[in-house]
DNA sequence: CGGATAGTTCGACAATTTCGGAACCTAGGC
DNA sequence: GCCTAGGTTCCGAAATTGTCGAACTATCCG
């Protein structure tokens, strides 16, 4: 499986960050990677809402990671999703834990 | 000129408020209405993006008040606009210095 | 009353989004 | 090699959006 291009940090657009999160869909994709924790394996592609249709996923999850939001990396037949929590708070410090349901913070609080 | 309803501070929901900001224009005019100081008479319409048509800007300024970030208070034949910045900071404490340009703090800060 | 000024509302149009089905691609298992 | 599971891409359809001119409303001023 190929490989994606993942926009540079210097490159993030706010609009496009906003835009992508501005979904309800997305946000709450963006909720559920929010929770991964470091040492778990990354989710799946599938496991965000698994009921949806999978055009309809792929399509939201392609928003997200154009935007930045989200990074997705091939492993096996299955892609890798995580947040790019490091450089989004690099960006826009602050953005990604006012938008995240509450307790589901950045490594420094 | 009549007043307008603006959504109760519960009531605001952060899909439409990421959308409303998630417009160039429309963050640069919240960037404008985020440098008013106390004390200063607030920012009319026709004040924000002057070289604007007129139907474009009340479109924006009516997007950005339905989603809650502003405020317009109509006097005499003019409207005297202001950021809800209390009542997001509440909702979603944060997010404006996260989105606005480094500087424009809030209170606190 | 007769302007002029500040904003809104109403089309209209192009561009973008959202959603989903169907076909396709590709790595892994047998 | 064949089949399957995980995802993408392509297409079309319906709904939203952004933009702007034109008409309209309301307020202030002389």
């Amino acid at each position: 499986m190929s490989t994606y291009e993942h926009p540079d940090v210097a490159d993030l657009s706010l609009p496009a960050v906003l835009f992508a999160l501005s979904d309800p869909v997305r946000l709450e994709i963006v909720g559920q990677l929010a929770v991964w924790r470091e040492g778990e394996t990354p989710l799946v592609c599938a496991s965000v809402g698994p009921q949806m249709p999978k055009s309809t996923r792929s399509h939201h999850l392609k928003v997200l990671r154009e935007a930045g939001v989200t990074r997705s990396v091939p492993s096996g037949r299955e892609r890798r999703l995580s947040l790019r929590r490091a450089d989004l708070d690099e960006r826009w410090p602050g953005l990604l834990d006012a938008v995240l349901p509450g307790g589901v913070r950045s490594v420094r609080a």
